[in-house]
DNA sequence: TTGAAAGCGCTAACAA
DNA sequence: TTGTTAGCGCTTTCAA
């Protein structure tokens, strides 16, 4: 493992040309470059970013925080992070934080040792305080989820809107009695969510009942499949469930499917992310579309701009309802 | 953001005392450590990796490659890899290669640049020789999939046996008109589940049709469907498939479902991976269970005592044939 | 167009 | 038990 120093003297220059050339400087004479290059090539030398990093004092590492990587919500976004990641020369660190403080400490202690750049945070738990102390000193974005004062710039969509038209959907082909399959309230999300449930009920004269709303504490598969044996034991039952996102929607359809009862005839379902699976299953899932990817490109460009010392704004991007069999008989 | 100087400084010490507190060295008073404690809070100081990475020319991180995250099969892996990663003091850099040779190299520069300390490579379509060149000089491990002859140490399981097992039983439960779906058998362990299809076959007396076995290009959902859909189209039609891989299985369930027949009554799938959704599809799915999480921890385990420069072994896991109802009717 | 030299922040060998 | 100092590999300022 040739060094630069190895590589000055193969050369007969100096090391400050060697790194000249290594970093394609126009201040070199295409002699003194060809003579580097040969002995670049001749001791296969490969340059060391940890020299290098450590001259700049970047590591050119993004940290991505996500609650878990088995919601292939976030998997869109991630590449979408990723595309821009690696154009700008920048590597990515997946970090999954369980939702757990001292996993999370350890990822933004990264940062603090400067062995990251900067950091996108997707995780609805994420402790917005110490994000907004962490954020005094180094560059971060939301994405996703955000916390509401944090004055953290975040990229997301409009969850009550998207909430709203939802349901509204489901009011407009005929239902009334409609469930609210959400997640813990504490998330922002889901309290944005509630709300547009809340004002297209409102909206269309039907009642909120406090018992068509069902929290489930994660957002995997068998906590929809529970949340569904609940519903399906309310007295006055559903024929509608509206899950806040596509794993809940998907337990749900299996637990319906076993009860013998048929989606969407005897109760339809829409969900939230429109992951890959929800085109999968029988029935395929209405869903409301996110535009993952987009988010995941700005939220990147908007991070890397602000490790470059610049002032970024938030965004809120388009969402989309895509109407499949799951509401349509 | 203050540094080792500074610390030393605030506490009347020099910057070795300091480095000696930092990495719990106890040859450290506890007066001084205690006076170096305070400077470090009253400082608000945080150790820079950068430096100490280059000064230990190591970067703490690992490579894992995977050919896409859209394959939940990598999602334990990646889990078992990174428990014993942290609990190392290791970072994890997840590379989606999408089995793409130039973005491949990205990679492997990153740890001929030294911003990597080794590599785990789960992509099946990884250029073996590459690998093999860059193994002269770093550390590497195969999970899962693996070169032949490569003489980097892998862990896999008996893939031709775990497929054996699967085609024999649905031998036993009655079928002979078996199909195999495939992937494409430039894949090593494609070459070998074949192998297992064909040894179940044999052993029964049940003549291996080569209209039987299917090939696909990519292990997506959208591409079981495509391979079912020709499937049922040959003229003696199989009463059972057999796919390497859940997301083909379940491709293949749904296509079956659209043609209006029935899982397993008309044709019993048998799938393979055990990822969380082949538990969730209507019927669920029988399939081979890897051990994923011990794969991911053993792999781990292996590239660090591989980095330390110790010799380690190539290792077969178990596996298990999970029967459900794809197959039971 | 090139080189000498300082320094990024840390660890460890050696000396005291 | 502590301090001095060299040096990990690189970039960049300054001078020539």
């Amino acid at each position: 493992m040739a060094n630069i120093q190895q590589v000055a003297k193969q050369a007969g220059v100096s090391v400050a040309t060697v790194s000249r050339v290594l970093n394609g400087q126009n201040t070199v004479s295409s002699k003194t470059r060809i003579k580097v290059e040969e002995a670049i090539h001749k001791l296969n030398y490969e340059p060391s970013m940890l020299g290098r990093n450590l001259r700049n004092s970047e590591s050119r590492i993004i940290l991505i925080l996500i609650p878990t990587i088995s919601n292939p919500f976030y998997l869109d976004i991630i590449k979408g992070i990723e595309n821009i990641a690696i154009s700008q020369n920048y590597n990515i660190l997946l970090c999954e934080t369980d939702s757990n403080p001292e996993k999370e400490n350890i990822y933004f202690d990264l940062v603090r040792k400067k062995m990251a750049d900067g950091i996108i945070s997707m995780d609805p738990a994420v402790n917005v305080d110490t994000l907004k102390k962490l954020a005094e000193n180094h560059a971060i974005i939301q994405c996703s989820e955000y916390g509401e004062d944090s004055g953290i710039p975040y990229v997301t969509i409009d969850n009550e809107e998207a909430s709203y038209r939802a349901v509204k959907h489901l009011i407009k082909i005929g239902h009334s009695k409609i469930a609210l399959m959400n997640s813990d309230e504490k998330y922002l999300y889901a309290r944005q969510r509630k709300k547009g449930y809340q004002k297209a009920l409102e909206e269309h004269g039907i009642a909120v009942k406090d018992e068509y709303i069902i929290h489930t504490q994660h957002l995997g598969f068998e906590y929809g499949q529970q949340a569904m044996k609940k519903i399906l034991n309310i007295e006055d039952r559903p024929t509608a469930v509206f899950a806040v996102s596509d794993l809940l929607a998907i337990g749900a359809l299996k637990e319906i499917n076993s009860n013998g009862l048929h989606v969407p005839n005897d109760i339809a379902v829409v969900g939230f992310d429109k992951i890959d699976f929800s085109n999968m299953t029988n029935p395929t899932l209405t869903t409301i579309a996110q535009p993952m990817h987009k988010m995941g490109t700005i939220a990147a460009k908007m991070l890397i701009d602000q490790i470059k010392g610049e002032k970024v704004e938030s965004i809120i991007l388009d969402h989309e309802l895509v109407i499949r069999e799951s509401t349509s008989g």
